[in-house]
DNA sequence: TTGTCCATGTAACCAGTTACATGATTAC
DNA sequence: GTAATCATGTAACTGGTTACATGGACAA
């Protein structure tokens, strides 16, 4: 798995942004993605700063509020950017504390792993809720005759995640089957 | 995301293992699961015998060969692990590069995304084969009298490998048709 | 002779989580 | 008066990756 780094540039390559912002529209749910604490997208940006791939463009100071620092990704950063995302993937591990769970259950009594998977699959349910909605609002916003609209690829991202989602819960439900 | 300590003691609920084992069995496909290094599994073994959850069961010693320690679980440590699993989980995220690129599919050419589409794609591929096999050669060992036969737990997460393999090689299909 | 397998372990580093700190403002 | 929001940041800790070290056996 890469750094953060590249999912900041992500992000600052669609708009300009601040720390508090990226972190607001990661560990909200745009994607099914990362999660990133302050402590590491402040240090990163003053780091990225400093080597070019992204510069302040400016600081919005509102009397009352603490400055807001803008930054804006520079031609050096997008570079950065296409260039890892040119780079091969691998083969990510689905790495979920619950299919560890499922893999003790033979430990448990079936009561009790039916509870347990009822549970998870409500947590999923919601989610599956998240994503439709956020597709059905970015649907009709996209300009089908521009191959470079940025909304198409968010759309892709999101669609795996109700594809993802929808697998959870028909899995959930085998279990539930078997069980 | 809990520490290695669970998955450590998930394998040795099921039978006595060394750290070398239980490297292999984590980092071979089981099932779509964790990777540890040495400098994880060793340590945390000590740890743990430390605190009575697992104990040296023998060591094993073939003259030329470096002397296997095997470990197995003790009340105690099926205990934790049992206590565990009946714990709420919650729902992880996904974490995968890919989506990432496919996030910024909007910065390439269309020709650049549809090669790192298909070389994906065949990587997901090859991981269906492998789970797909591996559920072909435990479904007939398992013992359907016995509600509390661990293979039939193994099969069920494996499943969940295969269902996810094949949504990946959907979404991929579904992003050729539409660049 | 170069490399891989066996089996233990250590060292150095990077990534990620949780908690804390500031300080004004608004909402309950 | 208590808590949440805005916005920056630091500190301490845990988790995870990569690389290295030993040393005999065996295969290309």
């Amino acid at each position: 798995m890469s750094s953060i780094r590249y999912a900041l540039l992500t992000l600052l390559a669609r708009e300009p942004l601040s720390g508090y912002d990226i972190k607001l529209q990661m560990n909200g749910r745009l994607g099914p993605f990362w999660k990133v604490g302050s402590n590491q997208v402040y240090p990163e940006l003053s780091k990225m700063e400093a080597e070019g791939l992204v510069k302040l463009q400016g600081v919005e100071q509102l009397t009352y509020r603490p400055a807001k620092k803008l930054y804006e990704i520079t031609p050096s950063g997008r570079d950065v950017l296409v260039q890892w995302t040119l780079e091969p993937a691998g083969v990510e591990n689905v790495r979920d504390d619950f299919l560890l769970k499922a893999f003790n259950s033979w430990l448990i009594e079936p009561d009790q792993m039916k509870a347990q998977v009822e549970a998870i699959r409500k947590q999923h349910e919601e989610r599956l809720a998240e994503y439709t909605a956020k597709i059905a609002e970015l649907t009709p916003r996209v300009d089908p005759s521009n191959p470079h609209d940025p909304l198409a690829s968010t759309i892709s991202v999101v669609d795996f995640g109700v594809r993802y989602e929808r697998l959870y819960l028909d899995w959930c439900d085998h279990l539930l089957k078997n069980v």
